[in-house]
DNA sequence: CTTGGCACTCTGCCCCGACGAGTGCCACTG
DNA sequence: CAGTGGCACTCGTCGGGGCAGAGTGCCAAG
């Protein structure tokens, strides 16, 4: 059906509307792209494509602008890795390479993602579940309240205050202290639960019914209403494709500032060494169905710390993006192992 | 030179100008306004507004539209409080009643403020150096490293990992858990130093030295580097102006990010009665030359928290807003002070 | 000082025609 | 049979001319 110049054709209306921005008809693309075939065999070729759904025409006498299928075959089969620049990966690594802490990191990150790939970024903070305890601290502030201090082994630092449902002495706290942080170092969060089972069994018999509470309270707090952070950047570069959301920047720029939303943009990816592209209406969210989305995950390769990637129009340079996301998200990823 | 009946003038083309966001006319306004003289009066004066600076007209034969500094003698001159209405305050009642921790008070305040006044928002999180300590934490986490958690009054918690120059056992951690403790315990953070000031003196010799340079460390991080933060919403709202915004969007969504900017904006803001407008060019931000800004202070009359506002085109509903803003900076203070 | 009248100046809008880009189709060719 | 050149046709864009309406500025009269 599709023969391999056809699927030229598509690439070539792609890369040419993706720069320019206008339609693209049969005569100029026939020039630019040396087919060597007539702009008559390209018409007929282009009929084709439009017959499958991959283009359309806005107009009768326009040139052809591709569809979301045309893009998604494109980005599936079509475009090849563009390597970084030179610039760019020097950029990327003078970049990130002074951060600080956590916090520092990733708002460098978010930026840099922004400026490198014109878009809007979007960086998730390490998610908490998927991390190592490197330490747990215990405060006991008042008899019912303890101060919960996580600090993980990618640098996040969460704290959570607690109401117990019975007073604790000190002793009793220092006894949970070291009984968590014996059984919690080094364990993942998700794994947390099964670590310290077994304590209720290995308490001294007094503070087991206590210490059972408290312990369903922590798990609860850290494991289950995991607070997922997320950072934003580069909204401006919306207005740069402003061309591209005639009225629709408004529901973009809605939908930005739901964090429910961006989790959801991010939260689907763990796997590290594929990018994912979302394109036009295949996302799920109401208000980004004008643009697409590339995402990727960072971290060690079997589980991904968190996600990260960028959102703009469906008229975006797929194969540069692509390569950008997953550069910046191997640095990152190798500066929080590092870390 | 401006008699009343100018000023009567210029305020009913502000509020014309306000809400049809369409120059206007002598004609127009004579009849809307029942101003009790005729359109040619009117013109007469508006001839002398214009002559003053408050006005102009885009061209020769277009309605009269307000300058900045028509503005600026609206607002200080001519506007009246605008009550809530009993839904706005309903809003801010329910919007506010149910939230839990300091970041879900700043959330959903910059998400009301922005639904409120329909422009973008700016909330800064309570000023660390302006709160007292609730609580103080150290936690040993290495020989030469301490984790602090410090817990303010307003229910602000922030952590920080210090590097140590000299290693300290347990016991001298604990010791300087209680000398901080004890001395900082509901002091504001601005008054840290003084307030350990004798610590040196009356601790054991043995340990004085490391002492002063932990409590150097430990001043220099809480008082010198008190981490501001940020609440932006309603970025959306800027697309609803889009009018007001010929080809300006873009810088303004830039200086939006700029934490520094957002900081410079609320920066200035110390009492909590007065709220403050900034019309146009009188923004010290390039990119806000287009936009005006409402900002004003909460918490305790004599020295606020922090301080919030609103950034919107020029052609903002100044009464409205400055009261909306007044209003929810109110019951946020309120709520913080009875935390 | 206010007012009604009047001439004048613009802008916005609509219609029109010319232009050009691009298509679809068809007949022709190697 | 795929590829090609030619040709009629469609449609959007651009510029000009004309018209209506809004609004002003000025002036002379009350």
């Amino acid at each position: 059906m599709l023969d391999d110049r056809k699927l030229e054709v598509l690439r070539a209306i792609v890369e040419d509307f993706v720069s320019t921005h206008e339609p693209v008809g049969s005569k100029a693309l026939a020039e630019r792209h040396r087919l060597g075939v007539s702009p008559a065999t390209v018409r007929n070729d282009m009929a084709a494509l439009e017959e499958e759904g991959y283009i359309t025409h806005p107009h009768t006498s326009a040139g052809r602008v591709p569809t979301d299928k045309g893009y998604r075959l494109f980005v599936d089969r079509l475009s090849t890795v563009k390597p970084l620049s030179a610039a760019e990966r020097r950029a990327i690594q003078s970049f990130l390479e002074g951060a600080a802490d956590l916090d520092d990191v990733v708002r460098r990150t978010v930026r840099l993602l922004a400026q490198l790939t014109r878009q809007v970024a979007v960086v998730q903070y390490p998610s908490l579940s998927r991390s190592a305890v490197r330490h747990l601290e215990i405060v006991h502030l008042a008899p019912s309240r303890l101060l919960l201090v996580l600090i993980t082994d990618t640098g996040r630092v969460e704290q959570r205050v607690l109401e117990l449902p019975a007073e604790l002495s000190d002793d009793d706290v220092a006894e949970l202290r070291t009984a968590f942080g014996s059984r919690l170092h080094g364990v993942r969060l998700v794994d947390a639960p099964a670590a310290v089972s077994d304590l209720p069994a290995s308490a001294p018999p007094g503070i087991r019914p206590v210490l059972t509470s408290v312990m369903s309270v922590v798990l609860e707090t850290l494991v289950e209403q995991p607070e997922e952070r997320i950072a934003l950047a580069g909204t401006a570069n919306l207005t740069r494709h402003a061309l591209d959301f005639p009225h629709t920047l408004r529901p973009v720029l809605e939908a930005l500032e739901e964090q429910v939303v961006l989790l959801k943009l991010l939260g689907e990816v763990h796997d590290p060494t594929t990018v994912h592209v979302k394109i036009g209406e295949e996302n799920s969210v109401e208000g980004l169905r004008s643009t697409s989305v590339v995402t990727v995950g960072y971290g060690p390769e079997a589980s991904a710390y968190g996600g990260l990637g960028v959102v703009g129009p469906t008229r975006m340079d797929y194969a540069g993006n692509m390569a950008q996301v997953r550069a910046v998200a191997r640095y990152v990823g190798e500066l929080l192992a590092g870390a």
